[in-house]
DNA sequence: GTGTAAATTGACTAGTCAGTCAATATGGTG
DNA sequence: CACCATATTGACTGACTAGTCAATTTACAC
């Protein structure tokens, strides 16, 4: 017997990932992929069923590994100023090593050809980031506001910022641009003295 | 002698906005935009070349009005504090009141579907903001951090928080969340008493 | 080796798309 | 009214697409 090959169906994956957020969903032909990725049409409909399965995994995967490394080291944090900034970090970080990852999370998070399972899957992993905040204003370190609403601008702000600090190619430069960005969103958060 | 009629023209580009930003550029086939603006297929490329000169005029003049409606009255208010917090409404209740618009502009604001030409041109409409960010710098109020970090950061942040007050239908409500964010912005960009 | 179950191939199908064009309808002008 | 430039129509074309499937190759077990 056979034994389905994992690095075929990961060259599928990586190559839709690249063309999706390039040409978006239907401006990428399933024949593009499969020849970009070097296998034929007929083995791309065997790894994946559709064309919405094959983007609905790479959805999946590409936000349970981005909602994987914000956590990194987050318990090590003792308060919410400090969690909040290893967390801002880290996402930082992810979203400067894999712009295309980034690019195609972007892209769909509100996207009608990935599906609604696969939406919901997604936001799950990143729930915990709304208790944090709810922490933070238990404990006097963030205003009392809506915490969904700080949750929601804040996660805009750091999208915003990590695509600004890609604009450089000087590392120096790009750390400077996060740490103001993380102050920006850390002013904007916590109580006034 | 006929005459073009504008109205025609302007049933196709808001049939084409709803439709793009519901389906995407390739899942909008101009066969389903001529039917449901009640036109012709040959009337569509009558008005525009191509389905390319048909977003592309869209996009202009979607962030055309976007900008003219975000400078509503900006002359009137004296500090950057109170510009801002003006440019902050301003964009805020035009997002609310045209939705679709909002969409479609944070849809192809990065699509490669758009001329790089419209692009450049939509970008012109916002240099001013870069200017009101620089002028508060200048005279103490807004910290003294590279202004087009500072700017690209609000923007999203602005950005996110129109998305979040569009969830709930309640005026109030809303007032409350848009209020609580330009305290976010502004809290963010100030000097430290 | 040989057998075999499963992976891989690519020509093929039925359907869809952007854009064309010859025919027709329309409205302003004199 | 009659004339005519032009706005409008929709059947049509050539190109392209998602997905199929019968034929072929591969890798593992014995």
């Amino acid at each position: 017997m056979r034994e389905p090959s994992p690095e075929k169906q990961e060259a599928i994956l990586n190559t839709a990932l690249t063309l999706f957020t390039e040409r978006g969903f239907f401006g990428t032909p399933t024949s593009l992929i499969s020849k970009k990725a070097g296998v034929a049409t007929g083995t791309l409909f065997f790894y994946f069923r559709t064309k919405e399965d094959l983007i609905d995994t790479l959805y999946r995967r590409v936000k349970s590994e981005a909602a994987r490394e914000m956590c990194r080291g987050l318990d090590k944090e003792k308060t919410a100023k400090d969690k909040l900034r290893r967390l801002g970090k880290n996402a930082a970080g992810w979203g400067i090593r894999n712009p295309a990852k980034l690019k195609f999370m972007e892209q769909f998070a509100h996207s009608p050809f990935v599906s609604t399972n696969a939406h919901e899957e997604g936001m799950s992993h990143f729930l915990f980031l709304e208790d944090l905040v709810r922490d933070g204003i238990r404990n006097g370190e963030i205003r009392d506001v809506d915490p969904s609403g700080l949750f929601c601008i804040m996660a805009s702000a750091l999208s915003g910022l990590i695509a600004h600090a890609l604009l450089t190619d000087d590392p120096a430069e790009r750390e400077k641009i996060i740490g103001n960005g993380l102050d920006f969103i850390w002013y904007g958060m916590k109580v006034e003295e």
